[in-house]
DNA sequence: TGTCAAGTTTAGAATAATTACAAATTGTGG
DNA sequence: CCACAATTTGTAATTATTCTAAACTTGACA
């Protein structure tokens, strides 16, 4: 449908959270916002990107996914200690992690019913609730 | 009760694990062991160990928090990116995660019900399910 | 109780992910 | 187009962790 004007979509992404369009945040955004949800870490992206022949540095996917994150178009995913995914999926939702390989996956928020929860300490206040379901190869 | 041998309980817990109790691993030992529940980084614990006046390395405190997890004394908590909590709480449990403070506060099993969780993916089996609430100060 | 091999500790180097920096480049409103 | 702020980038710095190889303990047993 936009294969005359590939950039449009990400285009107006870009210019929606406030940032400029540049070569590399769009040729990025395009990475990252039309394949479906995806769980990349920053290495991941930029080797993407390069394959793609798109010139990047590591240092600017590393400022543009916190950038996107800033403008609510990304989201980190903490399950792996020293590495961070970033989660283009904002919905609400939990995660398949296979520590075998290292992948993510998505379980819509309506498959995981959490029927009780305790007070959260003195003082405080619910953020967000993450539920990560650890699996294996079925050995 | 044993004050007249302090290092009995952990000794014991030491040599059930078998793991020689050197003086570095008796210390540790009692550091994490005999003040209840605890969840430290690699760094905490180090710090506590100095100022009790045990001479211990860096290197030992995560040679020793490896050895300990891999005789299941202790399990790893990844919560916040880059950065690893140790755990002596064996039971299975979930946390309260407080962004603001990094401070991890168990909460007991029973206390959290998972009523609904989808198939895993394709020759893949559940090997355990962590749930972490994320908390801030009230606001 | 002394010996010795195996197990353990350690200082310091190495690694890996991420962040900081400051100079060069680019995007945009006027 | 221009001026100027925003962005990019190569490289250095930082942080948590792991590796290494030499020095030191421990425990079995003679
Ligand atoms: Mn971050
Ligand atoms: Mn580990
Ligand atoms: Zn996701
Ligand atoms: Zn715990």
């Amino acid at each position: 449908m936009n294969e005359q004007r590939p950039y449009s979509k990400v285009l107006d992404r870009l210019r929606g959270a406030g940032l400029r369009p540049t070569r590399q945040r769009l040729a990025l955004a395009k990475l990252l916002f039309e394949g479906g949800d995806r769980h990349l870490t920053a290495e991941m992206l930029h080797d993407e990107a390069r394959a793609a022949g798109v010139g990047v540095s590591l240092a600017t996917v590393y400022n543009t996914l916190h950038q996107f994150q800033d403008a609510g178009l990304l989201r980190e995913i903490v399950v792996d200690a020293g590495r961070s995914y970033f989660d283009t999926n904002m919905l609400t939702h939990h995660h398949f992690f296979c520590e075998d390989t290292g992948d993510l996956v998505d379980i819509p928020a309506d498959q995981v019913q959490i029927n009780a929860l305790p007070e959260p300490p003195a003082g405080k206040t619910i953020d967000r609730v993450d539920v990560v379901v650890h699996v294996r190869a079925r050995g």
